[in-house]
DNA sequence: CGACTTCAGTGATAAAGTCACAGTCAATCT
DNA sequence: AGATTGACTGTGACTTTATCACTGAAGTCG
């Protein structure tokens, strides 16, 4: 039942030795798997399900950082779990999710005794940096007009999404107000058909308007 | 003289045994540790100075994610050597800096034998996802005109700093005319002196004004 | 049915980014 | 030295994005 990726790479019985002692999490949506100023109490595998993670700046407003689905690893609770710092992000089920809590002792465990543990590990760091990095270039150069067509051709091609503005404010970063304006501007050009709570996409191309 | 905090943690074989197997390299101002599109060809421990890191957009526009000085480790490299991706980002030596360069089976047999360089690791890593947080919160949410005044007090106290306009914006990811504009409001308002090349902090308090 | 809450739309204004261009300063080259 | 060149700075005009304040519309629940 416990299945996450970087487990099958340990050998029998270390593998055994691991699934003994951590705790399967059942992860209803909506569910918080952590919020900012906690301590972490372990490194959370991701078996399903999405998990988002944002975090809320000084000002108030919230922006989403990245995404977890099966087979991630929540790096940053790696920092959180060696260092002692508390978490500066929050943590939010979407999708209903199954996720595996390694504690402290096994995770060090594992990180001395399996060289392909440690790589799972090095290149989920190294994705979420990458991910960062192009955040923050996203949120620095590119226009919001691009972005939010990009993000409703990304999250619902030519379907209908669930979301209020205020919700797809947080996922690009920027404030409630602008997403309505733009996506009224969408909507004028019959690129967008809007109601409350959804959007519904009807004529969005790859590069409706010129980069 | 091959000097590095993680260094220090190794058991006398284990540290003899690494400081046969590593380069060490001589940075000089203005030299490029790496940069984006090429790969991986070690990590780097910080001895000394100070070498920035920035990446460039599809817009043409750059931006500083962080700065490495002494004792840092460059942890974008590992996710570079591990997966073998390139580098997105580029590295420019401010001050002129000594590192040491260790390669691929090097590292893996450090990780592999000392829990010690691996919490190192980590620590880093940890530290690294969080500055790149903190980075995106202040890219998407904060002030313009209150990012620079900070930008300046923890560069120049209330002395003078050597820089563009242009190096400025990069700082801050923004463009050269807005920065132009706001220094010279800040000089209308007696708290800089500008001339060509440099800026003279003259009277920034912590809190000039209301946030 | 109201009363309440959440969601969406919009005008007015301020901040920031873009484009185009002019002026200034310093270094280099006959 | 004077001319030329290139990097740096300043600024007007305009667009895009953010903020503030408010209105109305759509769902929820007693």
């Amino acid at each position: 039942m416990a299945r996450h990726s970087i487990l099958d790479s340990l050998n029998d019985t270390l593998r055994k030795e691991t699934l003994e002692n951590i705790r399967v999490m059942e992860l209803p949506p909506g569910q918080i798997l952590f919020t900012a100023g906690e301590h972490c109490q372990g490194l959370p595998l991701v078996m399903g399900g999405r998990i988002k993670v944002q975090m809320t700046g000084v000002s108030g407003h919230s922006i989403v950082l990245y995404r977890m689905q099966a087979d991630d690893i929540c790096t940053l609770s790696i920092g959180c779990l060696m260092t002692g710092r508390a978490y500066r992000a929050e943590a939010v089920v979407e999708e209903g999710a199954e996720a595996l809590m390694i504690p402290r002792g096994v995770f060090d465990r594992l990180m001395d005794q399996s060289a392909e543990f440690r790589l799972g590990i090095m290149e989920s760091y190294g994705r979420r940096l990458d991910d960062l990095m192009l955040l923050v270039e996203e949120v620095a150069f590119r226009r919001m007009d691009r972005r939010l067509e990009e993000w409703l051709l990304a999250h619902a091609a030519s379907g209908t999404v669930v979301i209020t503005h205020q919700e797809l404010a947080v996922e690009l970063g920027t404030a409630r107000e602008v997403v309505s304006r733009l996506l009224k501007e969408l909507e004028r050009r019959d690129m967008v058909k809007l109601s409350r709570g959804k959007i519904e996409v009807t004529g969005l191309a790859e590069s409706s308007s010129p980069a």
